[in-house]
DNA sequence: AAAGGATTGTGAAATATTGCATGGTTTCTT
DNA sequence: AAGAAACCATGCAATATTTCACAATCCTTT
């Protein structure tokens, strides 16, 4: 896999980093159940998949589109992970003793989503131990990275944090040095547990110090390596 | 299961709370398999049961005592879940696409761990698909109890996430308004995110206010309503 | 083109939290 | 029982971070 950078340490992005499939892993047979009990459904820019509490009726797979998954508690939110292309969400809901979602879902940019009946899903789980150890590895790589991200939001203060999310962005979710950020400053605020106004002011400085190039939503990371400073030493 | 009381809205301790044996599911060659390739190993108060980023070789099945499940980089560490008897630990290094431990262990008391040699282990997920059902099961659960973790750590202040705590410790770990706590404040630190001195001047400030007593390592928690309120506010 | 709303930006004041210095306890070791 | 080490406690200064007030800009809709 391409990579950016390779962070040392601990990090917003800290992941197994492996690239897994799920869907061959079936039969055809199982295969084809899944295609008729799911359909892809597509959502706007800002539009809420699902939220927290609400009956888990569903796997999500994202074919399209970037999307946070977050916990919303009165007016806190805390985004657990980002979301791109060719990933499942909503593998926390298979557990049966759990018919609630543990968090809500929201799109960044057009999306498009495939449902997958939550019953089926499990069906398979229990038929097929292939398919059901790689959905292991699939829950163990999400907890990876949440854990990485618990670490920087909670030891980390605003730079080291900030400089562990403009790392992640390039690093993984746009694989590019360079991108549009289609987040608002607010959002990035929720992403790295800081107020609007810091991570306007942190960005700025980033900014002066030549660290990165800004101008309205793009972009540049100039200097990954004081980044990657910034990210080690917090 | 028995409880102390049930906070409302997502705290240190939320988690789908549900007894789960996993033991059980295995046939008797299977059982026989897992007690063939493990070991009880003791351990004393303040040993180190197994670190971050050494290589992962068992799962660990905690049989008596109380230890912490915890990331650490320099002087930093966060602990990432308290664990108590009959708990699985370990579960993330099972992806095989990783062989490091994503996480330190270490015992707050005496304890016994079952060490189970982790081929087995996955030798007994791919071929049993009710095992490793129960498995994903029990990692969402973890899981669950980690956002719980995240969100007071992050999105709360000092009050708040000590009310969380003390409310988690007296509901899933002591099961009692009273216990004997086999932590230090600086232990009690690590667990809320904040500094030792914090620490004891709110349990000073809880203890004036009349919501616990306390004397040396001993708590009880008098007011558990305005405790939820201060956790749910705070 | 104007109006309204969301977003970005800035400085100063308020607040939350930590860190330091220091002293008193308890606990462990010899 | 003495000494050392760890732990608990407290006040104050220092720091990190948020909040608020306000202005500038951009975007969308009329």
């Amino acid at each position: 896999m391409e990579r950016i950078c390779d962070p040392k340490g601990i990090t917003s992005c800290s992941t197994f980093d492996f690239d897994q499939s799920w869907y061959e892993l079936l039969t055809d047979a199982e295969k084809q159940l899944i295609d008729e009990h799911s359909v892809s459904i597509s959502f706007k820019k800002g539009e809420t998949v699902c939220k927290l509490g609400a009956f888990a009726s569903h796997i999500f797979f994202l074919e399209e589109g970037l999307v946070k998954v977050y916990l919303e508690e009165k007016n806190n939110i805390l985004i657990l992970m980002l979301s791109t292309k060719n990933n499942l969400m909503g593998l926390s809901s298979i557990y049966d003793g759990n018919n609630k979602l543990p968090y809500s879902i929201s799109t960044y940019t057009d999306s498009k989503i495939r449902m997958i009946d939550i019953e089926i899903f499990r069906q398979l789980l229990k038929q097929n131990s292939a398919f059901s150890y790689r959905i292991i590895n699939l829950l163990n790589e999400n907890t990876a990275q949440i854990y990485g991200r618990f670490f920087s939001l909670t030891q980390k203060q605003l730079h080291g944090r900030m400089a562990d999310i403009l790392l992640c962005l390039a690093n993984r979710i746009f694989k590019n040095k360079s991108f549009d950020l289609p987040l608002s400053r607010a959002d990035m605020g929720d992403l790295t547990g800081m107020s609007t106004e810091s991570v306007i002011r942190i960005m700025k400085e980033f900014k002066d110090d030549g660290l990165i190039e800004m101008c309205c939503k793009k972009v540049e990371l100039l200097d990954i390596g004081r980044l990657e400073k910034l990210s080690e030493f917090g």
